[in-house]
DNA sequence: CATGAATGAGAATTCATTCAT
DNA sequence: AATGAATGAATTCTCATTCAT
């Protein structure tokens, strides 16, 4: 899991780093994702990331020029993988093998989004008083609904009147279930979660049959 | 909007509120709303509420202990309308009237989340490190899933295999839509937005049939 | 206990108390000092007061200026006790009856001392920032001492050396020994203790002969 | 003056402090014994000490979580310094050189004292609402009675009827008289303090032998 | 006389960021 | 490249005192 590039935030990126450094990046990135999970973005302290990532509070400076720069990096490794999962959605037919395909890429997003979920909160938590990071979002969400329904407009007949609000209802639906489901709010089987989004989505945007189970 | 009995902080249900006090408690309450949809509930200050409530620093800690005490209880004339709505649900049939039932009730449950959207997302915002308001928000959700499977459990021939998982999948369907319209991050059209929701719930809970709109 | 005058602060000064005003101006200087018992002067709020007394805020402050208006007013109340009390100090002979005389006038000190400690130890704590009050606390202890001194050199042939010093040191000891009872630093038995200072005093400072016990 | 380890507040416990930071605990332990004497504990700001102590608001929390927690560290530094010079007693005999061994260690302990007083009146200050402070004070007074019976009793004939309450009367009154003096409620000279005090203990407990002066 | 409400100055505390080594 | 120490602006909260009824 993680981009292939590390990002860092300003300072970073005006010296080039060499193996350690670039270790250290990696060590605060990750701190940050587990001490946001743990207190929220908010709540979180830079203080906590350093003891986390057992680096002193200089160091921290060193990488990041503040706690929203920091951030920034983290939604920018979020935004690549969520555009290249939205990329690779395939070809979806109303076969069982077209519900299969559709399992293993629903599969591919939760593992993503239960990653960087922390991330994805604090993302929430920002858009309030955020513009640009709301508008980003938005585009995250934009490029997978707009990638399901040009799949959903290569089925025939169409099986959808308005696949554009339906495929943004499924979107919603995906990702506010998996949020429930990484935090716990309610406890839910990974794998049964998944089988039952991927009957739902084939069902209400490709055509697909519902089946009983078992 | 709004519940019928305003329910203040720990400060103020210790003393007897009189008219002028009670006043000031929904000043209080209503500046909350506002500055947290501002601003987001962390980086609201103390000083923004009572700036316009229109009353001093000190008043504010006559009425409330801290911001927290003043968000919890909005929580819990969130939690309590929330409550009030979810056992309103009528009896949905699968005819065009339930369609048109299940309209009018999502209606009421959009301008509630309207009101209180400002809460909500603060809400969001804290289930990280407060795990009692998690539970809370769990069993506000819990309530809705289960009056739908009531609901569902009353239609004959059983119009859905999993009414439990399917009934969850659209609350957070229908939550998480009307977050994005809310808060703007897509533009959608009230009405369309309420004809959508009502169409696909009615068809993927309820037995409803899809039909072409125009 | 108390004096037989009742004096208010500032503001009581300056109207004539009814029967119901003195009994507020009473009810508050009773409750001030169970308050200054239970939390210090420095700890004391005068909500706390106006609580422990049954009344509202307002009505403080048309009997008192301030808290240090009352705490002064509870100042004069133990000064005008304790003047009274050094005043009535008899001939003490270095007989069995000049103990006893001594033993009878340190209990109504103890008394005295047991009712007021909150205020003095107040007093204590305010001697640093507040030099008039440590010169009027001062002067109180000078009276005993002088007193003493008085009684002392009526003795003949003169008991010791320097019966100013040994003074000041008995009435530093009666004190502080009383203190530590009152206190419970020390849990001593009030009887026990009145029975070793009157002897101490008696053999230190009046010629009396230390008798063995029982 | 002071002793030989610091021992710093809850948060520089969690530090390894280098010769810098030890420089600074430091700095701010004296501060705070200068402006409690100049205030009073309770007066006393933080404001204050950092300012005597010439470093920033923030440093002070970098050693100190509070005014109460720099308080602590305080009476630990003196109850060290006490039981050290309660265990130093020797023994006493009832000649001259006895009464010389009292005045040199009497004449420690008034140092002592004289340097920590805003400590030791702070203390007091505060046994009311913090009984644990209270009960370590009688610790430390226990010490001192028990050190002094344990020599009174190695004296032969047995000088004096009931060791115990002689010795707590004679530490309350050592430590209430040195408390006149260096709080200045009597202007007393030093040496001549020391002198009578020397004599009172050496004849009320040891034996001694009382001597006109000059 | 008495009350509940309101005020605002003042104090404590936090924490992102900078600095000297 | 890293570190521990220091900074001070920003914020929360308290509480004596005043006010309107």
């Amino acid at each position: 899991m993680g981009p292939s590039t590390v990002v860092g935030g300003a300072p970073a990126q005006e010296r080039r780093l060499r193996a350690q450094g670039r270790k250290t990046l990696r060590k605060l990135l990750d701190a940050a994702i587990v001490v946001f999970d743990k207190r929220g973005y908010h709540a979180a302290r830079v203080d906590d990331i350093v003891k986390t990532a057992d680096v002193s509070h200089g160091t921290f400076y060193l990488y990041f020029s503040s706690k929203e720069d920091l951030f920034r990096a983290l939604v920018a490794d979020v935004t690549e993988e969520m555009r290249e999962l939205s990329e690779s959605l395939p070809p979806i037919s109303s076969t069982k093998a077209g519900h299969d395909e559709l399992r293993r890429w629903l599969e591919r997003f939760y593992d993503i989004y239960e990653h960087y979920h922390p991330v994805i909160r604090a993302w929430t938590e920002n858009n309030a008083d955020n513009a640009q990071l709301a508008r980003l979002g938005a585009r995250v969400l934009g490029r997978f609904t707009d990638r399901l329904v040009d799949r959903v407009r290569e089925i025939e007949p169409a099986p959808v009147g308005d696949p554009q609000t339906a495929a943004l209802a499924m979107v919603a639906m995906v990702e506010r279930v998996s949020y429930y489901s990484v935090s716990q709010i309610f406890p839910v089987d990974r794998d049964k979660l998944l089988d039952n989004l991927a009957t739902i989505l084939h069902v209400g945007l490709f055509g697909g049959v519902r089946r009983r189970r078992g």
